[in-house]
DNA sequence: ATCATTTATTGGTTGGACCACTGGACCACC
DNA sequence: GGTGGTCCAGTGGTCCAACCAATAAATGAT
């Protein structure tokens, strides 16, 4: 037994200007703010957080980068309608703030949209060298298994050749990184973890797509039960 | 005919801060910096660019946010490998940076994996609400046509009910407010949409998942290849 | 060798100043 | 009535010069 296993999390204590960010995106996200508002002045804001200008406008430009604001020069910031312009950013926030896990299962139902088809073009376009890769994560790399797991996916993302797929499929892992416990506390979930990086790989070394598109289906599938289960039980 | 048809552009210009984003984001991409380098500290860069340290900091922001570094309080900034951890908006400057198209093509093969999907969703899902919104759009709305299609799918997306579609949505709604015009020049091309526009509010009002599936299919498979040749002529 | 301490480096924050752009008010002119 | 010009207050953009806070490397005591 490792002597800890205590939350093994860096804990990048939060700046300042984050903690800013999170106020109002949280502000535009419930509504309290109204898409088109026009929030105060960065004079007025930094005022009112008691904090430096440079810091408010740190945090401003990353609520800029998320599609939640509007920053015009001379004249205002003004909130926008997140619903027709937000980041994919903004999801990873509403899991984390979700208390009923709805967000997470909408992830969990994409991901089963999404995937599948990811692989499906692998197992077509596939070379040598993106084989070799998927072999060493899955046969040789020692990880943890949800690293692994996340590289497997990475891989196979990758093997499509379409950037689009590889960066989104980013997206996944980086909700997985936090919520990928749920299902690998799990002992047999990691057995059946490794049952499919051996079935995928041998379907897209052979290339049929088809078949990797179902096996990768299928795992996924079982994971989104497997994590529905988990939330049950620690709910 | 209008008195005045020059460029409507709204010609935002550049601040300083997205100037150096961008010198900085095009050397991670093209491996000018290498995934675990260590950049200068901010003041040898502020120096660099002749540039305030807070203005740098702005940018080393947004580039954090992107994914494209990781910034350590006491240690440095570091660049991160993009094809791991890297943004969606990083596919946006990839498309407009990529001389060859081949980003674009990779988000239209990637959009007519995933959106479909999302319409066979919306018909299964969507409530007389969705309906009734959508209708506005494709019958009484006054909108150009880019607009109309950009409002039709940004809507079907949210009749999903998935969080994750709508935002994901936006992602292709933002390249196409860049590149919609290679499709929406052609006077039949716009016909086309309006046939669609027709079609999908059938097929998702009477509840046909695999018709509306189908059907927007069939238009993204047409506009994908409208795309390809219009791109091809203006080569 | 090992561990605690110090020190240099580097990101985080601050206060205050000035520049650049926007929108609105006002005015002169046609 | 409207058209364009000028000015001004408000607001975002940039700059400067510090100091605070965290990290890693160097140092020294054990």
């Amino acid at each position: 037994m490792p002597a800890q296993t205590v939350l093994a999390q860096p804990l990048t204590r939060s700046r300042l200007h984050e903690e800013i960010v999170t106020i109002i995106q949280k502000q535009i996200m419930n509504g309290t703010i109204a898409p088109g508002a026009k929030l105060p002045p960065e004079r007025d804001l930094a005022e009112t957080f008691s904090v430096n200008r440079a810091t408010v406008r740190e945090a401003l430009r990353k609520l800029e980068n998320l599609e939640l604001l509007e920053i015009r020069h001379g004249d205002g910031v003004y909130a926008k309608n997140y619903l027709e312009s937000g980041n994919l950013d903004l999801i990873k926030a509403a899991v984390s703030l979700d208390e009923g896990h709805a967000t997470l299962l909408n992830v969990l139902e994409a991901r089963r949209f999404a995937v599948p088809e990811m692989a499906y073009m692998a197992a077509l376009r596939r070379t040598p060298q993106d084989l070799a890769d998927l072999e060493h994560a899955i046969f040789k790399a020692e990880l943890t298994m949800l690293e692994r797991d996340i590289k497997v996916h990475q891989l196979i993302a990758r093997a499509t050749h379409n950037l689009l797929c590889t960066i989104f499929l980013n997206f996944f892992n980086q909700i997985f990184r936090d919520y990928g416990y749920l299902y690998f506390d799990h002992e047999h979930n990691i057995t059946r973890s490794r049952t499919f990086h051996r079935e995928i790989f041998e379907a897209i070394k052979h290339g049929k797509p088809e078949e990797a598109r179902r096996i990768m289906l299928d795992v996924l599938n079982y994971a989104e039960e497997a994590v529905k289960a988990s939330l049950a039980n620690t709910r």
